[in-house]
DNA sequence: GACTAGGCATGCATTACCTCA
DNA sequence: GGTGAGGTAATGCATGCCTAG
């Protein structure tokens, strides 16, 4: 019944290279797939696992009292899958076919009064949640309830082949899990908050990262100018020093004779005219890399 | 063709429940 | 046993798209 770390859906993108390959800034960006992408994925693609059905049927004595509530909840935590449809009624895809989510899509009034218009599968629905809702109806608590290890792995591997689900694919996946349309769409829905969660998660690391960046480069960038500006005002040494413009020898190396420097003897000036300029002067700043 | 209302799917924020340390 | 934190199912609302009138 407990349901263990790893399958509690956070394998999540991280388990899912499709949803983090590439690590584009685009805001744009999203993971979630349009109405229309959704909608374009055919049924037939989809492969869903072939579960049987449990086959429970529970009615308290009375819906009403608090004995019947907790009948009821010792019941529903009694059952090897508490999420799994109590009754035997067929929700299959014919069921919510010509109004898939009218009646498990929300709790909202317009749909609701739409149940009651569609006739037989609202109700089938109405029956089948019902179950789960029984304890609840006197006051408005909701009852959570946990998905099992299958459960989530068959969600988790349904979501690995397309984050949302078109009625169809619904119907039938919560056909198979025993689940309730409506709570197939929850998980999807979950799913997809936890994923871009994830994601948003990642690229905020990511930018965090860009920005330590950016800052140390900055950092360096200005002890550069620091460093290029004290050069300029302390010019070298060697700047301040006048240059000698002649040689003087030594008398004994001078020819006596001539009284001449030799012929290829030309004045000398250790300083070179100019100091060699990298073309990049930064450049003869930066740290080898 | 433009407008409007209804239906539907989805995203998002939030709540409520459950489990575990 | 009580409690707070974290995970997550469930809820409510807003929004956009589509369709019929």
């Amino acid at each position: 019944m407990l349901v263990g770390k790893e399958d509690l859906g956070l394998g999540l993108s991280l388990g899912y290279p499709q949803y983090h390959h590439s690590l584009h800034l685009n805001p744009k960006t999203s993971l979630i797939p349009s109405p229309a992408d959704s909608s374009s994925s055919t049924p037939s693609a989809f492969t869903p696992f072939q579960i049987s059905m449990p086959n429970h049927v529970f009615s308290p004595s009375d819906p009403n009292s608090e004995s019947s509530r907790a009948e009821t909840r010792s019941f529903l935590r009694g059952l090897i899958d508490v999420n799994s449809l109590p009754c035997s009624v067929d929700c299959g895809e014919d069921a919510g076919a010509s109004s898939p989510n009218s009646a498990v899509s929300s709790a909202s009034g317009k749909r609701n009064e739409r149940e009651v218009i569609n006739g037989d599968e609202i109700d089938i629905e109405r029956v089948c949640s019902r179950v789960v809702s029984d304890e609840e109806d006197g006051d408005a608590s909701r009852k959570k309830l946990r998905l099992s290890k299958d459960q989530s792995a068959i969600l988790e591997e349904s979501f690995k082949e397309h984050s949302t689900l078109n009625p169809k694919q619904k119907m039938a996946l919560a056909n198979q899990l025993g689940l309730r349309p409506r709570q197939v769409e929850v998980w999807f829905q979950n799913r997809r908050a936890r994923t871009k969660l994830k994601q948003n998660e990642v690229e905020c690391e990511f930018l965090k990262r860009c920005c330590e960046n950016l800052t140390e480069e900055n950092r360096r960038l200005q002890k550069e100018v620091q460093e290029l500006r004290a050069l300029k005002l302390s010019p070298p040494l060697y700047m301040q020093m006048t240059p000698p413009t002649t040689l003087t020898m030594c008398p004994s190396c001078v020819d006596p004779k001539s009284h001449q420097l030799p012929q290829n003897s030309v004045p000398i000036n250790p300083w070179p005219l100019a100091v060699p300029v990298p073309h990049a002067p930064f450049d003869a700043f930066r740290p080898p890399s």
